[in-house]
DNA sequence: GCCTATTTTATTGTTGACAATCCTCTAGTT
DNA sequence: AACTAGAGGATTGTCAACAATAAAATAGGC
């Protein structure tokens, strides 16, 4: 998932909205944490100019709230917004999918069945941690993604809801019980693609997706239970 | 479709967003002109600064194209970029309609009917221009993504995907034979949510938009063979 | 005459200062 | 004690000048 050094961006304000966004996924920026222009542009050593405009920047894809005169804070991701965002995900890796049996070239199926092939080891090795097996799923989407040809598509998964959803990784971290069936359903999905069945493998992907947020939403209701 | 005016924006930055947005969607702005700051500014009355940021957020909605260094060029949408949005759109209307079904209130529904009514009487009073028939599409559309309760696809529809699709209205313009069977399709989809038939929803709504590309597809290519 | 190198010009990127706005903390009144 | 009013401070919004980069034009060599 080609993310080139921060430093190759051209401009200021690129680089800033690189680091940004690094800082809010990581969480080290926190959900609904003031972002203060000075402070972030004498951390960063720029002005607040190029600052601004990485805010703004990030506004667009959704990464920070902005209330004018009264500055930006990074997205609180409650259930409700959770819930937004897996019905959209639904809707457009679905497409995305479809899209992909019928575009992707045989070599990007071949790399797709390795993909899970080594998804599949690192859960065997139990010591793996759980931040790589979720990186190896995100691979499995993004990998289909790219296999759309559908530029908007990319753009809208790849920079938009990834990041979001990487955001609320640490709250769905407990997930780790479902590795294994997530695993044959992506199984599934391949297959689909292999067979170049798009109208299959977007009723996978719908149902793959629609039932990771089913459990990720129990299981957070569960947790609001006994806090 | 509440468009507030120009000027109860707070800032200027907001402010010249808008103004730009507009310009670019009715065409003052054409697609692939060069947008140059300082140009703008002056037209505007405002400092290079505001504009800027305004700038990166029409980047961020897809209006505008950055290059670091060459400047921001007016998005250029070509038949393969169309294709690209109504695949999203396809995606994207489609479990909208099926939530709109699930959540839309009675009232809402009406709402939907009364849109209907006023679209055929449109079509029927022969001197009514195209503008305002495909600003009643837009409506009934409209009225379905809000119906979704979904913020973030509300968002993506009316924030980013049907200025896009209003750019290229004058190319569509000529599809005026179709009004008639698309009112026909917008009425069964109606029917489908009232009856709470999130599932015929979604294929209608699909169909519907998967037909209107395939007919505009069509109607570019005639035109290619011609000039 | 055409291609390349260099200077010129225009445009973008960046900065620090200034103005406007909002939030907070204090003081006063009921 | 609680609520309102106002002063103070902090933060955001705006501007105009400066620096860096890219495009255009000119001059020189082949």
């Amino acid at each position: 998932m080609s993310t080139k050094p921060l430093d190759e961006e051209r401009t200021l304000s690129d680089r800033a909205s690189l680091r940004l966004t690094q800082a809010i996924i990581t969480g080290e920026l926190r959900q609904g944490q003031k972002l203060c222009e000075t402070d972030l542009a004498t951390r960063y050593g720029i002005s607040r100019g190029p600052l601004r405009e990485a805010l703004r920047h990030l506004e667009g894809i959704r990464l920070v709230q902005r209330i004018p005169h009264a500055g930006a804070r990074v997205v609180k991701l409650d259930k409700a917004k959770m819930g937004e965002m897996y019905r959209v995900r639904e809707a457009l890796e679905g497409i995305a999918c479809r899209l992909a049996a019928e575009n992707m070239n045989d070599g990007e199926i071949r790399l797709l069945y390795e993909l899970l092939d080594r998804h599949e080891q690192q859960i065997t090795a139990s010591d793996s941690t759980q931040y790589i097996q979720n990186e190896s799923d995100f691979d499995f989407h993004y990998h289909i993604a790219l296999g759309s040809r559908n530029q908007m598509l990319i753009d809208l998964l790849a920079h938009e809801l990834y990041h979001l959803l990487r955001m609320c990784r640490y709250r769905t971290s407990r997930m780790a019980q479902r590795t294994r069936p997530a695993l044959q359903q992506h199984r599934q999905i391949a297959e689909a693609i292999a067979n170049r069945d798009g109208e299959l493998a977007e009723l996978l992907m719908r149902r793959h997706i629609s039932g990771a947020w089913k459990s990720i939403s129990e299981l957070m209701d569960e947790e609001e239970q006994k806090p």
